[in-house]
DNA sequence: TCACGTTTGAAACATCTGTTTATAATCGTG
DNA sequence: CACGATTATAAACAGATGTTTCAAACGTGA
C-alpha cells in the first residue's frame, strides 16, 4: 500500500522533528524533504499543519490511554473494594507510559511531545488533548484521592501538578541533562534509570507535610 | 529621551508576547505594532531578534543574579563555616526571584520566561544564559552539596532537576492551573501561596529514602 | 483493456518572516 | 542658530511559510 506508507513514513519523520525543535520551528518542507514525500503529501491525507500535529499525539495517546484505562481495570479488579496504595498508583502510571513506545524505541520523543503540549502555546493542542484524553487523568486522579485521604482536595491538586511537572520537564530536556550528567559524573543514564530515581521523590513529594497555615500575621500585600 | 522609551517600549511588549506565544510563534511585526514603534526600530537597537530575545532574558536575570549572589553572601556570612541548613538555601533562592519582578508585577512573565528557555529549541538562549549566569547556579549547587552530604552527587544532581521542574512547570502553567483550581477549588492562589506549598515538597522530595540500587536479576533489555 | 477513484508530483499562490535601505525627523551641543 | 550625530519612519527586499491547483501516475475491479 502506496498510501499507508506515506502516512507512516510522514508521521515518523514529524513526531522526532517536532520533539526536537518544536511545532512553529519545524516545517512542512523539512518533513516532506527528509521524509521523502512530496509537499502536498501533508495536506492531502492530514488536511493541515495542525492536523498532523494532532496526529502525531493521536498515535502516542491512543494506546497509551486504552494501555492506561485496562492497567487501572485490572488494578482495582485485584484490590476490589480495598484502597489501592499510592506506590501501586504510580508504578502503574509509569508502566502503562513505558510500554507504549516499546516498540519504536521513542520514549523520549513521547515524553517530550507531552513536554512541547504544556510549553507551546498551540491552544488547538491543549484543547484537544483535553477533550480527547481527559477522562483517563480523571479516573486516575479520583483513585489517587483514595489512595491519600489525609491530603486536603486542593494540596492533593496542586502535588499531582508538581509531580507532573518533575517528569515532564526532565524528560523533555532529557538530552541536555544527560549530557551534563555523563560528563560530571561519568554514567550513562537510562529512561529507566531516571525512573527508579524519581520513584521515591514522587512518593515523598505526595507524602510531604502539609505546608503551615497562612497566620493573619503573616499576610501581607 | 525618545531612544530609551522606544528601547523599553519594545521590551516591555515583547516579553509577555514572548511569554504568551512563545519566540518563534511572536513576529516582529506583532511585537513593533503592539508596542507603538516602528518595525525597524527592533533591529536598529538590538540588531536582531536573536539579540531581542536575549535582552528580555537579560533584564530579569541581572537584578535576580545580582539579588541573589548578596544573599548568599550575607547567608555565608551569618553562617561562618557552620553548614547551611538546606531550608535556608530554598528559601533565600526563593526570596531572590521573589524579589526581582516586585515593581514590574510579572513573575510569571519570569517564571515563563525560564520556562521557555529550557522547552523551546533556541540553542543560542541556552548557550548564552549558561555562559551569562552559570556561575551563580554553580556556586548554589555546591552550597546544597555541602547541605547534603548524605545525597551521592549524581542523585543531588538529579534531584535538583527534578525539583527545577516542579517548580519551571508550575508557574509556566500558572493561569491555566490556577483557573482549574478556582473552578474546582473555590480558593484563589497567589504565587506567595503556591511557594508555601511548594516548601514541604521540595524539601520532603531533597531529603527522600535513596533509589534502591539495581540488582543484576532487575538488569535486562 | 478500459474506466474510475485514489494518490502523487511539480508548480504556483498569497502571505508572512527577519532584515536592510534610504530618507526624514529629532536631539544635543558648539 | 546651526551642525553633526542619533533616532524614527516608510518602503522594499529576499526568502520561507502553509496551502491550493491541476495534470500525471497508479491501483483496482469490471
Amino acid at each position: 500500500m502506496a498510501q499507508t506508507d506515506t502516512v507512516t513514513r510522514i508521521l515518523d519523520t514529524a513526531e522526532v522533528l517536532f520533539a526536537e525543535r518544536g511545532f512553529a520551528e519545524t516545517s512542512l518542507r523539512t518533513i516532506t524533504s527528509k521524509a521523502k514525500v512530496n509537499l502536498a503529501a501533508v495536506n492531502y491525507h492530514f488536511g493541515s499543519k495542525k492536523s498532523l500535529i494532532q496526529a502525531v499525539f493521536a498515535r502516542y495517546l491512543d494506546p497509551f490511554t486504552e494501555r492506561f484505562h485496562r492497567a487501572l481495570d485490572e488494578l482495582q479488579a485485584d484490590y476490589g473494594d480495598d484502597v489501592i496504595p499510592l506506590e501501586e498508583l504510580l508504578e502503574t502510571m509509569a508502566r502503562s507510559v513505558l510500554e507504549v513506545p516499546a516498540e519504536r524505541n521513542s520514549l523520549k520523543v513521547f515524553m517530550r511531545l507531552l513536554g512541547l503540549a504544556y510549553s507551546q502555546a498551540q491552544g488547538h493542542l491543549r484543547r484537544y488533548i483535553q477533550e480527547e484524553y481527559g477522562s483517563v487523568f480523571t479516573r486516575f486522579t479520583e483513585l489517587v484521592r483514595l489512595a491519600t485521604p489525609e491530603l486536603p482536595d486542593a494540596e492533593r491538586f496542586w502535588r499531582l501538578h508538581f509531580m507532573l511537572g518533575t517528569v515532564i520537564f526532565t524528560f523533555s530536556g532529557l538530552d541536555a541533562l544527560r549530557d551534563i550528567a555523563e560528563k560530571d559524573y561519568q554514567e550513562h543514564v537510562t529512561v529507566r534509570d531516571l525512573i527508579r530515581r524519581l520513584r521515591p521523590v514522587v512518593v515523598a513529594a505526595m507524602q510531604a507535610p502539609l505546608p503551615t497555615p497562612v497566620t493573619l500575621a503573616a499576610q501581607e500585600a
